[in-house]
DNA sequence: GGATAACTTGAGGTATCCCTCAACTTATGC
DNA sequence: GCATAAGTTGAGGGATACCTCAAGTTATCC
């Protein structure tokens, strides 16, 4: 029924080496670097000529392909955490605070999230995933009456826009003070704090053109 | 006692010509495309040789200089108008309202309020000013008791690197979204939603190694 | 150990952007 | 008008990064 891969091809042994090697590396300097860091990097970090990487992944994207389902099961284990919580409202607090820590980490993930580069294939599926249950921590801190009825999932998206900023301008210097930000932020979110906002959240057009564009 | 220019050399009259449309063009590249824009494009643009933008603008940086003063200028305006607000807090959501609707008109000065590109001479130096006078806002709404009493001046710096990443994302989908984002953070900023932060403020020193990275 | 398919290599072509400078053009003052 | 200083030009050299492919190397199977 599901017809996993079509052709699984076993490798080479040297050959699923130097896959294994090149992915460590990627990993690193996606990772201190962010999303658009040269290929040519990762290679030389892989003790391993450019040609060899494209024979492994053709595309920038194929790394992340690769790379990324992993990181963003840590992010389900957070939504599920959230989930769990008792309290609808800590829920949610442990949800954001759970993805910017995340962000924190790794500056491709942080990169990917706030849409710096459009996503394909698996890391697009994987957002989408995280998208559905972000809206439910949503919904169910708003509907326990903590999180302000007028904050939608969409605002989810501007929120990550902000906060990934602050991460990468801050992630040197000051590492920790993105949660400070994000208190700030919170300390708006709740219902006793809110009032009318000016504009209406994004449509799903705004969106998926937002998401569309780069 | 002022010694103002050391020699203002009065410029030949196609010379003339040539650094105004450099300059009008450069105003409309850096505002649509950011301040990394290629400096060619607003060669061509001017219908200029890239040689004689190098003879006018020996760096990217002079055209900073030359360009921005005047946008600040209009950033001078809307402290004015915040600090002569009656109510102290409606000066200091005027004050931000009128800084980020600056930005989302202009990519350039978002890049540059954002910090993304290192400032240098009349921009750092109105940069400054700008902040001695943010400060005095803060502390304006801050005494009047409506601004929490934690909300310290470099938040200021930590909500516009925020902001200026929600404008940016979203400049052509839903240009106005960024105002929905702020109404959220300010309904955190008022004293009444205050919960206690997690991170002291960033210090001087932080403040200064953020400013110098990049 | 040899044949063969699988894999690796890195020089080199493309592209973009930076910046310079020797040769050319033109405004200006006499 | 003409001499000259002032200004303009754009080819070209330097960097960086992308991606390809013909030639060379190596694991694997018998």
């Amino acid at each position: 029924m599901q017809q996993p891969a079509p052709a699984p091809k076993p490798l080479r042994a040297d050959a699923a080496r130097n896959r294994d090697k090149l992915l460590v590396a990627a990993t690193e300097v996606f990772g201190e670097r962010g999303l658009d860091a040269p290929l040519e990097e990762i290679a030389r970090r892989a003790g391993v000529s450019i040609g060899t990487l494209y024979n492994h992944f053709p595309t920038r994207e194929a790394f992340w392909d690769a790379i990324f389902p992993e990181r963003l099961a840590a992010l389900e284990q957070v939504t599920e955490t959230a989930l769990a919580a008792p309290d609808a409202w800590d829920g949610f607090v442990a949800f954001v605070e759970g993805l910017f820590a995340l962000q924190a980490e790794d500056r491709g993930l942080n990169d990917a999230l706030a849409q710096r580069f459009r996503a394909a294939g698996e890391v697009e599926q994987a957002c989408h995933r995280g998208f559905r249950h972000a809206e439910r921590i949503i919904r169910r801190a708003r509907d326990s009456g903590q999180l302000r009825p007028d904050f939608e999932p969409q605002d989810l998206v501007t929120l990550i826009w902000a906060m990934s900023q602050v991460i990468r301008e801050s992630m040197e210097a000051a590492p920790d003070q993105w949660r400070r930000c994000l208190a700030f932020f919170l300390d708006g979110l709740r219902t006793g704090a809110a009032h009318p906002l000016p504009v209406a959240p994004l449509t799903q057009g705004q969106l998926s053109e937002v998401m569309r564009s780069r």
